[in-house]
RNA sequence: GGGCUCGUAGCUCAGGUGGUUAGAGCGCACGCCUGAUAAGCGUGAGGUCGGACGUUCAACUCGUCCCGGGCCCA
């Protein structure tokens, strides 16, 4: 064996060359790429290309224009680029207008706090001033985000999005609410809201804080009425006594047991009376009892179904009665295990008088027992100026003179002091009370005759059975949502927003109706925008034909909800931007799944009551971002990544194959490690993709071959790209692209790079150029690399932009403007991937056979070896009648025998009826394709090269 | 506390209508190659399927409860 090569034939290879550098140095290139796509326009290009096509509108839900966008917004916003750019390559017109959400509360704070930095009173700013203010606030955010979204590769309209601030979606936005008015669902009811009585002004929920603060607690008599219990008083226990006067009932508990009982002995100190006879919770009779300083003694069961009782200060002008009602509210964790219910000061008092108005139709309207102001108003009973909280927000004289009229008219059974948790204004620090005001609802339970009498509930209730939801789950949630929900309070007592534009009949509290009038409205906003109604007079527009002062102009701010509802009407419906798509239905809707309470059922509410139907065909929802234990992202924790810190740290790519590689129908977790699993995963594709535009490097059509007169392995991976087309298709079809990425990765590494590329690298490197072999390989890795980099083009819309071009280069050039290539029909041959299903197996025993003896010293490259194939069924031995074991075993030599043999060779469990067994290649070694064959030294020209290697360098050396 | 929902190897995911030794990729360990080289190839070790009871001849797959997480409410 001589193994001294006298020349080195490294520069007789067709090795593999490209520019394409295996470090991407994504947050440096992407940047550019993005430039590179504003130049040419290619928004614009992919919409040109697509004309004609059959449309598919994904309608944007408004993001809200305040703050930067965190780890969810970036998800969702991948998403939607998913679904817009892998609809668009499967062949349709897959537009995207993204969308911002522009008035409402949080924008109007941060101006507010803007106005408190600057030392400004709130109450000194004009109106006018405060909305443009927040317009200016808004129009800074859509910026800053929208340039957040588009570094994450996200494609669109950006500049031309859809705003609810646009004049003329205001327009819209108020023409939607008087198709409510049209349509009769509109209303003015009332509703506890937390109400700061120093402000005095309603307050949301994130404005409210909670501090402790001491409250008196009383225990009260409500004497009962009837023969049932004679004698007999229901107690309640709460630490609101202002709210006595407002009571119109009892609540109580399906789910407790109550108890009559008797006071068998008073204490020093004590209100109750020996013998007086109480109804409580038995669970909270013991505690009641050390409370009022008695001792009571049981004596039955009470149940208190269709009792009623009469008002403590039954005397005192609250002559009416108290019924009792069950509720799912009350508990017996405090209290007595009935709850004094007041429909003006509680949330869950106006529920149960939702739910139970009949019962209240004899007593005193509830809702205008507290003003404005905090105090009781001029026609309360005892306490008419008596104020809850002072102006300075400090506690009033209103408890104390309820107290002592309990105590008077003999109602009080004990009274103590609390110290608790109670809801404080942010701003003022002053405590809040619950204060029922006017609002607008919508009825979700009204007959409506434009519908043919059904209501706004049911029709929602059908649209969501004729829509699709993804994942299905969906359709319960939202369900059960709709079904359960009270009407839809749309007035908000603000500045930012759209208002209702409406007017009311002073005469009989009647909504105006009149198509002209709300035409002029209309005209009006769509120039002005919606400030023309705080700045214009009513006059102007209610015209000539109604005098102003016959009416009351509505100044109350739509739920902002609602302007997020109605933007598939401006969006989608009747696009006020002639660029965008039109549909009388978007075919997809794609959020968070907070958003089944959110905007796809407002969405389904606005269009249900204007056109009933639902504004989407299909709703596609994602969970949350959490952190890599699994738990919530916040601020606090400390525990947030945000989209842009991935984005310029390690590629938006990455960010995107993290999307991928996740399934997003559940929670998803993100971290460091995650990323850097990612980061590899990316290097795998990266180099996949280099390998091929590096073995392609001067492939032309006449090299092409063809597929009659390839090898099987060619025929073979045609065929694999038959089937993985399917799949990738069907995934993106399905939203999949959890689907569609693995299949393609692991295409990429199984089939490509540990398989396919690894046993052609010897035919790419050494076989002339003009072999069938090789050009067969070249032609076939040309259509592995078109497809997969299509494929992938979706989710890594930078690299494969990259790798495109660097095979087609060209200026105008864009893998983005490619659609999925269609696969010959001729490609697909499921008996060949069978076939060679099995041919891969066998290779597995040949690895591990050789895989021994490497671990023994034997022999290092598998190069050096050559394996015998022992298989026991003749059709295992025809699979090799048309493949080369040596080849695709990258061996030197191989056989395949079905003859007997020896127990000791290697053998796979999982393999039956097939061994293998170890032999050493014979032969000196080629100094060229470093293959030991028997060959080697035969060719006297060249004896330090085999046959093939011999012919390939003597015609390189003729050419010269 | 209620509605919905999730919990399969260190990580990311597969595992129709219950049925042989629960799969893949990544990571990890070990080895090979040095003509994809801050690459590539191979081999291997890792889960009893969150936990506990049940139903069943048989459960990761069905039921109940518990634990832990998430969204939305209260």
């Amino acid at each position: 064996m001589s193994d001294t090569p006298t020349r080195d034939f490294r520069s007789t290879l067709f090795l593999p060359t490209t520019d394409f550098p295996m470090k991407a140095g994504l947050p440096a290139a992407e940047p550019l790429w993005l430039e590179r796509w504003a130049k040419l326009d290619l928004y614009g290009q992919m919409r040109r290309r697509a004309q004609g096509r059959e449309t598919f509108v994904l309608h944007d839900g408004p993001i809200y224009a305040n703050g930067d966008i965190h780890s969810g917004t970036g998800l969702n916003h991948i998403l939607k680029d998913f679904v817009v750019r892998s609809q668009g390559m499967l062949g349709k017109d897959a537009p995207y207008v993204p969308g911002w959400d522009c008035h409402g509360l949080p924008i109007e704070w941060k101006v507010e706090e803007q106005y408190r930095a600057k030392g400004i009173a709130k109450d000194s700013v004009p109106t006018e001033q405060l909305r443009r203010d927040c317009r200016a606030f808004a129009e800074h955010w859509l910026g800053i985000q929208r340039e957040q979204i588009k570094r994450l590769g996200c494609i669109g309209a950006w500049d031309r999005p859809y705003t609810t601030m646009d004049y003329r979606a205001e327009a819209l936005i108020a023409g939607e609410l008087h198709k409510f008015v049209e349509h009769g669902l509109l209303y003015r009811g009332f509703r506890p809201v937390m109400w700061s009585p120093v402000e005095k002004t309603a307050l949301a929920e994130a404005e409210i804080e909670y501090h402790e603060k001491n409250s008196p607690t009383i225990y009260v008599k409500f004497p009962l009425r009837g023969s049932a219990y004679p004698g007999a008083s229901v107690v309640i226990w709460t630490t609101t006594p202002w709210t006595i006067p407002a009571n119109r009932a009892i609540a109580f508990s399906e789910a407790i047991v109550y108890g009559l009982y008797e006071v068998s002995q008073i204490e020093e100190g004590g209100f109750a009376l020996l013998g007086e006879r109480i109804i409580l919770a038995d669970a909270l009779a013991l505690q009641t009892a050390q409370h009022a300083k008695l001792v009571l003694r049981r004596l039955g069961e009470v149940d208190p179904h269709g009792l009623v009782c009469s008002h403590p200060l039954h005397s005192g002008g609250y002559d009416f009665a108290v019924p009792l009602l069950p509720a799912e509210h009350v508990t017996a964790d405090a209290g007595t295990g009935f709850v004094h219910t007041a429909p003006g000061h509680g949330e869950e008092d106006y529920e149960v008088y939702v739910a139970n108005k009949a019962a209240f139709a004899q007593s005193p309207d509830p809702f205008h027992v507290v003003g404005e102001d905090g105090a009781f108003g001029p026609k309360v009973p005892l306490f008419a100026g008596k104020r809850i909280l002072t102006a300075e927000g400090k506690d009033g004289d209103a408890n104390g003179a309820v107290i002592r009229e309990l105590i008077e008219a003999g109602r009080l059974l004990a009274k103590g002091n609390l110290r608790h948790s109670y809801p404080h204004s942010w701003r003022s620090k002053a405590p809040v009370i619950f204060r029922a005001t006017p609002q607008w609802f919508a009825s979700l339970d009204k007959k409506l005759e434009p519908f043919a009498g059904r209501t706004l509930r049911e029709m929602a209730v059908t649209a969501i059975a004729q829509t699709r939801w993804f994942p299905p789950q969906g359709q319960n949630r939202i369900g059960a949502m709709v079904e359960g929900r009270p009407d839809w309070v749309l007035s908000r007592q603000r500045a930012w927003g759209v208002p209702l534009a409406i007017f009311v009949r002073k005469a009989d509290g009647q909504i105006l109706y009149d198509p002209q009038v709300n035409t002029r409205i209309l005209d009006v906003f769509r120039k002005e925008g919606a400030d023309a109604w705080f700045t214009r007079p009513a006059s102007d527009f209610l015209g000539a034909s109604y005098a102003a002062d016959d009416f009351e102009q509505v100044r109350d701010i739509l739920d902002v909800w609602f302007d997020s509802g109605s933007t598939h009407v401006f969006a989608v419906e009747q696009p006020i931007d002639p660029s965008w798509p039109r549909a009388a239905q978007a075919d997809l809707y794609l959020e968070g799944s907070d958003q089944h309470r959110g905007w796809f059922q407002s969405s389904l509410l606005e269009a249900c009551a204007t056109r009933g139907q639902a504004p989407y065909k299909a709703v596609l929802t994602h969970g949350f971002v959490l952190d890599e234990k699994g738990h919530k992202m916040s601020k606090s924790l400390g525990n947030t990544l945000a989209p842009q810190v991935i984005a310029d740290k390690n590629g938006a790519d990455i960010l995107r194959l993290w999307a991928a590689s996740s399934d997003f129908t559940q929670d998803l977790r993100i971290g460091q490690d995650i990323i850097k699993a990612n980061v590899e995963s990316y290097r795998r594709l990266r180099n996949t993709i280099r390998f091929m535009l590096a073995n392609l490097a001067g492939f032309d059509a006449q090299e092409q071959l063809e597929k009659a007169q390839m090898p099987e392995l060619e025929q073979y991976m045609l065929a694999r790209l038959a089937e993985i087309d399917l799949e990738v298709r069907a995934a993106y079809s399905g939203f999949d692209f959890n689907r569609a990425f693995s299949v393609l990765f692991n295409f990429c590494t199984n089939d490509l790079s540990a398989f396919y590329f690894d046993v052609r690298k010897d035919a790419l490197y050494c076989d002339d150029r003009s072999s069938a072999r090789r050009r067969a390989a070249r032609t076939v890795t040309d259509e592995i690399f078109r497809r997969v980099v299509t494929w992938l083009a979706p989710i890594l819309v930078f690299t494969m932009e990259e790798a495109w071009l660097a095979r087609f280069g060209g200026d105008a050039q864009s893998v983005h403007l490619q659609d999925f290539l269609a696969v010959p029909q001729d490609w697909n041959n499921p008996s060949l991937v069978a076939k060679w299903q099995r041919i891969r197996q066998l290779r597995r025993v040949v690895t591990g056979a050789l895989e021994l003896a490497r671990r023994d010293k034997v022999i290092g490259a598998s190069l050096e070896a050559a394996p015998v194939l022992h298989v026991d069924s003749a059709t295992d031995l025809a699979l090799f009648e048309t493949a080369d074991l040596a080849e695709i075993a990258i061996t030197s030599q191989a056989q395949v025998s079905m003859a007997p043999v020896s127990a000791q060779a290697f053998r796979l469990a999982e393999v039956p009826g097939v061994a293998v067994e170890f032999v050493l290649a014979e032969g000196n070694k080629c100094a060229r394709c470093w293959m030991i064959l028997p060959e080697v030294g035969q060719v006297s020209e060249a004896p330090e090269l085999c046959p093939r290697c011999a012919q390939v360098v003597s015609k390189l050396e003729a050419r010269g």
